[in-house]
RNA sequence: UGGGGCGUAGCCAAGCGGCAAGGCAGCGGACUUUGGAUCCGCCAUCCGUAGGUUCGAAUCCUACCGCCCCAGCCA
């Protein structure tokens, strides 16, 4: 069944070289990575980039990957993050097995390093506030300046660390320090800071501590601990490596993992930013974290796209250190290969036309034989009642059709898919000149969809008995963003917002079959695009989401204005 | 003007001194009971620019240009 292999296999990259490379020489008997999510959101493609290259990589080279969550500031984190975390990563397709972890898990071993790094004289408590402490870092071309506590005796350093850690003092008061060079060209090596004091609820250790490591203290030795040998991030942490390296070098930790960056991934018509994504949530521009047009890997499921799309998507990019912007064409189309393969071909009518069958018995039911899926004859057949009265595609008619256009026109053959060919003879309008009705007779001979003389209409219809349709609502998705790139040149991001970004249809009506189609099954409504049910169904009132849209040549003939005249 | 990175087609991306992979998009055409899918063609004399080294450079050297990141007690 599945015919067409994941573009996965011998795949390289920098980073996978130098994976291979170490386990060549000997420098790792295996390879342990990680994927390190804070959970203070929810995970979106972006991420999903990182979690199949942490996973693959463990999977392609035999060694194993850990979920790790980055708990250290529990002003932002919750445990609802932590769930929806766990959750996404098991849907795009990753076992971390026995291998969940979370920072906080090291808070006491982080504190006695903390310890080594004041008796070894490498820290300080310093008393300076956060605006001072702004004041003593310089800038980008002039050196910091020390701070009048950075000597202060080692004892008093232990004292006063260990006060910290007790609760006597308030946010913000003190912080501890690492001691290293206020006059380094790299920012982060002057005496950045390892703990503050934040009195709040973690979301695992409550109110165990109110001090929090900072991520520079607790990311390279949480790597350390647990063996990870590549420590994969993106680019903008590259300028925090040397401190990650020194870290390693003066404390007495287990292991000695090295860090990696790579371009995180930027898509057209999207935004990746955390920040933003909770602005769409909190300020009702979409539905939720899992809004069908949010990038969230939460959204991106119930907008019917399968994990494997993404996973192969995530492949077909690749892995670089160039800044890049991929076209979210490039998702879709791993999307549709994946659908096309899988996806149950069902009809459903979103703008019905009614067409009666003159010539067709009144009160007969036919059960025509429909194939489920043409790319995959395991995928069987089904039935759909076939009756005098039809929806059929508004847009699949036209009175007086240009030159391009070859479904339905007054006097003109069509073949109604899997059934039968019909003619149109009449057209019914109301009052006001609208088209409510087609008036057609259908060749019996024709039954499946084919005639014995040979002859072919230049179009196949799709459509639905109106007896027997079910009545369902079909909500259409289109960019959260107009402008390929939201807020280029200056403009605020919400102005780019696409304001047809959702459509919702009310008059739609699917074969019998589609009742009960669970969430989650991502089905082929024929000639029109990929679609799912959504949680929003009732039982009686279906739901379905527009996953994508089939690729169009009519509706892109017609964009370009190139479908000609009569 | 400090430090760290990056520049190969519209987009992503191989290439690791021997004379430009692949994918997406696009454009032609074949086929078609989804204007879908599939198939077959076309799509970089050139690799940010200018010099240099070499028999030979996208790959090495030099200079310049452009873009991104860093001045959170965020990650």
């Amino acid at each position: 069944m599945d015919t067409n292999p994941a573009p996965s296999s011998e795949r390289s990259d920098f980073l996978r070289e130098i994976v291979a490379a170490d386990l060549r020489s000997g420098l790792h008997q295996s390879v342990v990575t990680r994927f390190p999510p804070e959970p203070n959101g929810y995970l979106h493609i972006g991420h999903a980039k990182s979690i199949c290259l942490n996973f693959g990589i463990a999977e392609e080279f035999a060694g194993r990957c850990h979920l790790r969550f980055d708990d250290t500031n529990p002003i932002k984190e919750e445990q609802e993050y932590i769930d929806s975390i766990e959750a996404d990563v098991h849907w795009l397709g990753f076992d971390w097995g026995e291998h969940l972890y979370f920072a906080s898990d090291y808070f006491e071993q982080l504190y006695e390093w903390a310890i080594h790094l004041i008796k070894t004289g490498r820290a300080y408590v310093d008393d300076l506030s956060a605006d001072e402490t702004r004041e003593h870092r310089g800038t980008l071309t002039e050196p910091g300046r020390e701070s009048p506590w950075r000597s202060r005796p080692a004892e008093e350093n232990l004292d006063l660390l260990a006060r910290m850690r007790a609760g006597e003092f308030g946010d913000g008061a003190r912080v501890l320090r690492a001691r290293i060079d206020m006059a380094s060209p790299n920012i982060n090596l002057r005496d950045p800071v390892l703990y503050r004091i934040v009195h709040a609820e973690h979301p695992r250790t409550g109110d165990a501590w109110c001090i929090y490591p900072t991520y520079d203290f607790a990311h390279g030795q949480s790597d350390a601990i647990e063996g990870i040998t590549h420590s994969i991030c993106t680019l903008e942490f590259q300028d925090h490596r040397p401190l990650y390296d020194w870290f390693i070098e003066n404390l007495p930790v287990p292991s000695r993992p090295r860090q990696y960056e790579f371009a995180r991934l930027n898509l057209t018509h999207t935004v990746l930013s955390k920040r933003v994504l909770l602005r769409l949530v909190n300020e009702r521009h979409v539905r939720g974290w899992d809004d069908p047009r949010m990038p969230t890997l939460s959204g991106l499921r119930r907008r019917g796209f399968p994990a494997e799309g993404i996973r192969d998507f995530a492949a077909m990019i690749g892995v670089a250190r160039a800044d890049s912007v991929v076209e979210v064409e490039m998702l879709h189309h791993a999307v549709r290969d994946v659908l096309n393969r899988t996806a149950l071909r069902r009809f459903a009518v979103l703008n019905p036309l009614k067409v009666v069958i003159e010539n067709y018995p009144q009160d007969a039911v036919e059960e025509i034989e429909a194939t489920n899926n043409p790319e995959d004859p395991s995928a069987g057949s089904r039935h759909v009642p076939f009756t005098r009265e039809l929806w059929i595609e508004r847009e699949d008619f036209m009175e007086d059709p240009p030159k391009k256009f070859f479904r339905l026109a007054p006097g003109r053959e069509v073949r109604l898919r899997s059934a039968y060919f019909v003619t149109c003879n009449e057209v019914v309008k109301d009052v006001d000149g609208n088209v409510t009705e087609l008036r057609c007779t259908y060749d019996p001979s024709t039954r499946g969809g084919s005639a014995p003389d040979g002859r072919r209409p230049k179009a196949t219809l799709h459509w639905v008995s109106t007896a027997h349709a079910v009545p369902a609502e079909v909500r259409l998705y289109d960019h959260l963003f107009r402008n390929p790139y939201p807020g280029a040149d200056g403009r605020d991001l919400f102005e780019d917002l696409n304001p047809d970004s959702e459509t919702v249809l009310r008059n739609c009506f699917v074969e019998p079959s589609l009742a009960g189609l669970p969430v989650g099954q991502t089905v082929q409504f024929e000639r029109l695009g990929y679609f799912c049910p959504d949680v929003d169904s009732a039982p009686s009132a279906p739901v379905f989401n527009r996953t994508l849209t089939l690729r169009d040549a009519w509706a892109k003939l017609q964009a370009q204005g190139r479908h000609g005249t009569t």
